[in-house]
DNA sequence: TCCAGAGATGAATCCACCC
DNA sequence: GGGGTGGATTCATCTCTGG
């Protein structure tokens, strides 16, 4: 069910107990009108976070977060999404709405992101408060894998306390250690890295603010079982619903705005999630340089990079990275090839010069000759030794 | 300098406007007495956190802050570690004595930790709020390398923004794209990635609470100078001073237990700072299985071991972990060394049974054969195939 | 029914020792 | 002596029991 107005009217259509889970994402206060234009500049969603002071926020979601509490079942759960700016504010309307002993946990959302140039730290997470209803909370144990520098092999080993109260390992009289019968894995931490929306996903349908589906699903699985409900009051673009759907619960949205309430219609009937390929395989998947490479590049002081054709990686002096691309000839390479290769990546791209490394150099140097460019502004060092010339050579060409 | 007392009245004593950064990791709201006895039993440290209710602490540590307000240079700045279960209020307070145009960012400590069985997530990380006393606030950048997903090729492209107000790369006139001169690398983030103090780190001195230190030498070097003056005001066991002083920093430390300045006292004498293999090298140095073990463990539902010598992994049973250990025979590897290893292991830590899986059978099995016990409590699996049977076996073994 | 205190928990990771 | 691994130790814990 969707319902377009103000959720502090719509939420009281809404049945005593009879909502298993709310995701909250309100508007921020950042006393700003946000926008943004979909791809094809053909609409605009915007809003605006106005309010005279911070009281009058607070104010303001905590007498929706009333009306929250009131349609949540008793096993039922909360959790509203925080602005950087008033984040403490929101946390105190929910201890005095839920009561401080209904806080569950403060979820960390942890991200990379394209940075800015702004004084201090770059600013890469975003918090989500959990609370309960009560203390009989529906909760649904999730575990995850160990970490691999865990001893898996002690941790199946019982223990008791000596007369200190340190513990030791227990043995039976056999002098053999005593086992646990089974272990289920690392509880769920609440630091959850999650890859913030890519600017270019599918996913994404232009409206600021949107979530990652998979954050929801996480939150979703968490507390709720198939056939509950979620609501989300601030439904923007319908992010919580279409995750609602994708795992067979049933969903209540509100969204004052016209526009956003059709977007949302036209996403549930409809949905795409993206697949982050970068979750499904781990950072290290990405990984995939030849260890050799990766070698040769340390000693160069070259930064590595792991996703361009024909680059192995980009030229740093004195710590800072500069736009020349490097590529190290592969031993099953002619050097034809490698310069092909390397020419290409240049060209794409636009980089004035780039440094072709050989590996198989049966050319002989002395100290004094001079690197030479190439017609195509490839510099070609014969072996890594030479490198360093080139590395003297270049700071004076860009 | 360290001086014993209640901070309060010890601020008093401080010069106006004579510190660069503060750092306070101040008693927390759990109203409970924390002890800890160091290894040796020889000495018990404690502490009590007990307030008659919230905004008794909020009005504690505010007044606090004023003192550590006025003491702060104007180009010095504030670090507040903050308990899970009153951060806002203590944000609250921060907003109230350093003005919320002064926030300057919300540090997510994050780490690994051994888990207790609570129900709800796992609590992996703590809040350090970071104010500054002005606008003007001392700050070092800090740079960080590129994510090996970057595409490092285009963040060297300059960009324009279109008539629509949207931002393309920019080109030169001759089509080719236009770079920058040079990149410093990723701002350093607000989300730190740093191990738990380990319970058998040699840093360790039996005082509850303690930080890591180079959780504290990251915010020293981010916000002073050589020669600058550090200033902690619950110093505890005396990380921040010892950070400070192993970064060349000059340091203030006041606490109120004796028993803590003295332990600082003895620490500042002889700091000692655990090196973390962990982080120097990273959670991949761990990862130390071959491609193909790892790819049969997948296929078999097993989970991977990176550091027990001759077990490959350990048996999954409807994602529950069993205590019995598997070995895949390497090709180089006899069967009878493949056993020897396997049996080895299983008789260290005391499993009942084990199981080897054979890559190398020229063994026929048919659809009836029992998968066969040897007389080690050994399960040999002729080939992956096999492996489903025993796995059948197994489950009414133990 | 609630609170205090005792007892059980469980994986991370540094250290020390081994080869 | 250097790399690898067995072992120790912890909890700004968590749960459960009993008065």
């Amino acid at each position: 069910m969707i319902f377009q107005g103000d959720c502090l009217l719509e939420l009281k259509k809404i049945d005593n107990e009879s909502v298993d889970l709310v995701y909250l994402d309100p508007p921020f206060f950042t006393q700003k009108k946000h926008s943004l234009k979909t791809r094809d500049n053909s609409r605009e969603y915007s809003f605006e976070d106005t309010w005279v002071n911070i009281e009058s926020y607070k104010n303001y979601i905590q007498e929706r977060l009333v009306e929250c509490k009131r349609v949540i079942k008793d096993t039922g759960s909360i959790f509203l999404h925080c602005d950087r700016t008033a984040s403490h504010y929101l946390r105190v309307a929910l201890d005095d709405v839920f009561s401080a002993s209904n806080f569950q946990g403060e979820i960390v959302w942890a991200y990379k992101r394209w940075s800015n140039s702004k004084k201090g730290l770059l600013n890469s997470h975003q918090i989500i408060y959990f609370y309960s209803k009560t203390a009989n909370f529906k909760f649904n144990k999730v575990f995850e894998g160990y970490s691999p520098t865990t001893n898996i092999d002690q941790i199946f080993q019982k223990r008791v306390r000596d007369e200190n109260g340190k513990t030791t390992y227990k043995r039976e009289q056999t002098g053999e250690y005593e086992l646990t019968k089974q272990k289920m894995g690392v509880p769920l931490s609440d630091v959850w890295e999650i890859p913030y929306l890519n600017p270019k996903a599918n996913e994404r349908v232009g409206y600021p603010t949107q979530k990652p589906i998979i954050l929801l699903e996480k939150i979703i699985e968490l507390t709720t079982n198939k056939d509950d409900v979620v609501l989300d009051p601030f439904c923007g673009s319908g992010t919580t619903l279409v995750a609602a759907t994708l795992l067979g619960r049933k969903y209540i949205g509100i969204d004052i705005s016209i526009d956003a309430i059709e977007l949302t219609k036209r996403r549930l009937a409809k949905p795409i999630k993206s697949h982050s390929l970068l979750l499904k395989n781990g950072k290290d998947s990405y990984l995939n340089q030849d260890k050799k490479i990766l070698e040769i590049l340390e000693t160069i002081e070259a930064i590595p990079v792991q996703r361009n054709r024909g680059i192995d990686g980009f030229l740093k002096i004195r710590n800072i990275v500069k736009p020349v691309p490097i590529r190290i000839q592969r031993e099953s390479e002619s050097l034809d090839n490698a310069k092909d290769f390397l020419l290409r990546a240049r060209k794409k791209s636009g980089f004035k010069f780039a440094v072709l490394i050989r590996t198989n150099s049966r050319v002989e140097e002395t100290l004094f000759d001079l690197p030479k460019i190439n017609e195509d502004n490839l510099l070609i060092a014969e072996g890594i030794e030479a490198f360093s010339k080139i590395k003297v050579r270049l700071e004076s060409l860009i």
